[in-house]
DNA sequence: CATGAATGAGATTTCATTCAT
DNA sequence: TATGAATGAAATCTCATTCAT
């Protein structure tokens, strides 16, 4: 008893329905959540499709082929992440509040959005041949550093922050901090023998970042 | 025998070492290098044969099967990193010369060993599957966490360090630094547009790690 | 996709026939003729694909590996000969009647079904392992031994069948005079140096078989 | 602690001792329980070295091939049963008795020597090919058939058999209740849901077979 | 005579992609 | 638009047999 059995009244459930908006998002949905998990090469488009609910075909309808489909994948996650760091407001908070909720939002980012962590892994196997290949690389360049450099300029002007920091290297520091610890918690666990993905080790780990990055930068 | 009836071998260039020894370290190399490069989907038992100038059938036979193999590299790999970092000699070094050092060398490792880290990358996205099959899990803890909590405690005794720092945090902080700059250089030279892997710029990160880590612990 | 990459297919004069229960048949038929003849082991998966006019690729869609192929095969050749078995109506024969036609009956089956044979000798060499396998195998019991059991019975009672006969020892001994012939004849005939298989040999053995039971019962 | 650490003045307990005869003798009493269980396809050359201790070299110096090697353990099973035939002293035994021993001869051989059960499935699954290349056919001839002629001849005369049975046809039948009985043990055991080979089941099958020859062959 | 590493052909299985319906 | 059967190339793995030592 499948929603193949409903009354033709009532609209069913998957997607099939000749809504090429819905079928497409399911596609791309199941489509990230298998190659996240799985990677580019362990990626299977037969599982995409069972996943999504869609038939194979559309895949290829959709997206040209498999790696057409992880491009569009990838460029989304990226979106993604852009889209979250614009909409952050750290506002006229003072230096070292603004750093804290900068450095808080990325570690959040990277704890509720994991997969993005296995798609970056995956891109950067393939030594990112791939996210070479997408038009708009510019607009993937994250608003952080520019937000950074406006911090660290106020926290220096006033006293609180330490000179010479460079805001890449800094953003590249927050964002380790926070993505190596999730993307290796798997291996970690297993040779620490517990789990570091666990809600009270996740919210110490935070405490931890904050505590480094501002510990590193007061004056 | 059969269909199975064979041609008699035709006698070959390469190295038919009967050397079990070199034929198995050579495999192991070969090995290494694919997987590092392609992770476990994307490797290739027949690349690894090539480039080992191996009979595919060697392979087989010293490791079973592909997923044998792999498991053979992760631990040596493994082991590798393992064996440099007892190998470490801190002496009696003041803490703060101690950890410059610890952080320097766990900079360096990454730099010279980047195929461990794509090892440690295909490991995740399986999620340590593999690697919680090997049978000695426990011998693959770190040294460098019972380093760092003696050297935490002389800097604090002599009032060099700050105090509270939990050596575990700071282990995965250290190697985060390094490790996540290494696995993803790729992606952020892209997005950057500049080439993270130049010398100059390792030499810079290298600085920016020592400086970050002493920076934090600084009473 | 990466090495994966194929070339448009070809169209094939072959059956593509797009009919799954047509394409099932053909790929079961060829692969009962390719296990019956080569048993588990000497079968080539290429050679039931040839056969059957199918893609190789369409015996795992339908049936996972060679493994579960054989399984189908088994069951399905197992079936046949209950069903044939179930539609033996000895009605109200007297029970000498009854019995001869029997005995005619399973003779004649193994004769015209000789690679049912092949199969059984092919699972007895694996001690029954994948009959075992089956998940209906109870609804493989023959209904023999119950038809046996009742002309026994009756044929006691008119005084025409001696007594004390155990129903399954004689059904077992029915089909050893047919099978083990029919079985052994490449061996035997090679070792008397006479065809056991032209019809005149098979219609005396035939007449042995049924004057063997019927002289054996008779009161 | 094995052989090899005992003291050089007891002789090795393996095979592997520059002892041509005892080196074949391993050889092939390993081959002989590698093909049985296994069959022609299913035998690896491989076990069978590692079964007899013996070099697989030896292999084919002995028997120049897989192929070869199943043709000598064939004819000596052959000639075991042969051999095993030949022994068997009827004497005078009156024609009743003689007829119940030499059932009861047949029975227990294939009880005690099932594995030659197996290699005539084997070959007769390859229709005997191999069986056919043997110099020596004529000599397989079982000796029992004479023996039956010559008991038949005697019982008839006596009138304690009836007349009109073919020797040929009995040997068949004589060997069919038992060799098909074991032959299929496993399946058999598997669908009727209990165990044919223990030793009560084994008995009362020896019990049958003598009854039901002798009740055929009652005047 | 003895060893066991090495070989190459071929077996099973997998997978992205296409096509008839 | 949608379906899922069909395809062929290539992947992993196996095995009888040979050869250097």
């Amino acid at each position: 008893m499948d929603a193949r059995t409903r009354k033709p009244a009532v609209p069913k459930a998957g997607p099939a329905l000749r809504d090429p908006g819905r079928t497409r998002a399911a596609i791309l949905a199941a489509a990230t959540g298998e190659f996240s998990s799985k990677g580019l090469d362990g990626a299977r488009v037969d599982e995409i499709a069972r996943r999504s609910g869609v038939n194979k075909r559309m895949i290829y309808h959709y997206f040209g082929d498999k790696e057409g489909l992880y491009l569009t994948v990838l460029e989304a996650s990226y979106a993604a992440i852009r889209t979250a760091e614009h909409e952050l407001r750290l506002g006229d908070l003072p230096p070292i509040e603004g750093m804290r909720a900068l450095v808080r939002f990325t570690w959040g980012y990277v704890v509720a959005h994991p997969e993005f962590l296995n798609l970056l892994a995956t891109e950067n196997l393939h030594r990112a041949a791939n996210l070479k290949k997408l038009p708009h690389i510019r607009e993937l360049h994250s608003p952080l550093t520019g937000m950074l450099s406006e911090l660290l300029a106020r926290g220096v002007k006033q006293k609180v922050f330490r000179t010479g920091v460079d805001p890449v290297q800094l953003y590249i520091s927050i964002a380790a901090l926070g993505f190596f610890y999730m993307s290796n918690r798997h291996t970690l666990s297993t040779i620490f023998g517990h789990d570091l993905d666990m809600p009270r080790a996740l919210a110490d780990r935070g405490d931890h970042i904050v505590e480094i990055v501002l510990g590193y930068l007061r004056a």
